[in-house]
DNA sequence: TTTATATTTCAATAATTATACAATTATTAT
DNA sequence: ATAATAATTGTATAATTATTGAAATATAAA
C-alpha cells in the first residue's frame, strides 16, 4: 500500500510556485526540452547550450523548476542531469482543470507509468514510418 | 461560419503570459472567485474587498488577467464587472497537457457552452440535497 | 449642478527576479 | 598532484513587478 505517487490535490501555494516556475520563456523552454527527452533527462550544460544561456543563468532558472518539483536532479559523473517529473505536471494540470469548469468536467490524467515515449520518440517513429 | 471560439493551440508566448498572470497569490485567488461566480462575474470592488486588497492593487492584478485574456470586463452602471473566460483556461490547460505526456494522452476539454453551474452552484445543490 | 460611489491612472518606493562574470566545488583524466 | 571539464554559488547590477496613497475619470443620486 501507499507506493503510488500521491494523487493528493495540490494546494494553491504550491500551484503558485509551479505556475511561476513555468511562467518564463527560458524555463518553459527548458521544461519542454526535458519533456521531449523523457526519463533519460538532459545535462545542465546541454540545456544551457540549446537555449543559448550562460551556465549560471541556466542554474538560476532550472532551480526554480526544481524547487517547484517539476524536474528531478541526479548526478552522473561530472554531469548533472535534469528530467521532467510528470507527476508534478499532472498535479498542476489537475488543479487548473478543477478550477476551470468544476470537478466533474475536466479530468485530464497523464499517466506517469508510461512516459517512456513522449513527443521525441513519437516524432522519430513517425519519421521512420 | 467562424462563430465558434477558435480552438487554435496557444503559442508559448501567450502561455508564458497566461501562466504569469495566474502565478500570484492574489491573482489566482481572484481568478478562482470568478470561476465560482460564473458568467455573472463580480464587480472590481467586491473582488478587492473579498481579497482584502486596496482598489488600485486589485486593478493592477486583474489587469494582468485581462491582458492574458483569462477574464473579460464589462461595465454595468458604475461597476466594472469581471468574469472568467473559460476558453482561455481551456487553451492553457490544453497546452500544458500536450506538453505533459504528449499529444494523444491528455485531452481535457472544458466546454464553455455550459459553465453556468460551476463549483458554487454544485456546492449549493449538494448542500440542499 | 453638486455630491457620493466605483474604478482606474499616476507617481513614488519597496521588493523581487533576471543577468553576467568571477570564484568555488566536484569529478575525471593525465 | 595537476590540469581540464561541468556545474553551482556569490556578488553586483539591471530590470521588472508589487504596493500604496493621491489624483483623475466615469456614472449615478440628490
Amino acid at each position: 500500500m501507499e507506493e503510488m505517487a500521491r494523487a493528493k490535490t495540490p494546494d494553491s501555494g504550491w500551484t503558485v510556485t509551479a505556475l511561476a516556475a513555468l511562467a518564463h520563456e527560458h524555463r518553459l523552454a527548458a521544461y519542454r526540452l526535458l519533456v521531449e527527452a523523457g526519463p533519460a533527462g538532459i545535462a545542465a550544460g546541454e540545456i544551457a547550450e540549446r537555449l543559448g544561456l550562460v551556465a549560471s543563468s541556466l542554474t538560476f532558472h532550472i532551480q526554480a523548476l526544481l524547487r517547484a518539483g517539476l524536474v528531478t536532479q541526479r548526478r552522473t559523473g561530472r554531469h548533472v542531469i535534469y528530467a521532467a517529473d510528470f507527476t508534478a505536471m499532472n498535479g498542476l494540470v489537475g488543479f487548473l482543470a478543477a478550477n476551470c469548469c468544476g470537478q466533474d468536467v475536466c479530468v485530464p490524467v497523464c499517466d506517469p507509468a508510461r512516459p517512456s515515449k513522449p513527443q521525441a520518440a513519437l516524432k522519430a517513429k513517425r519519421r521512420s514510418a
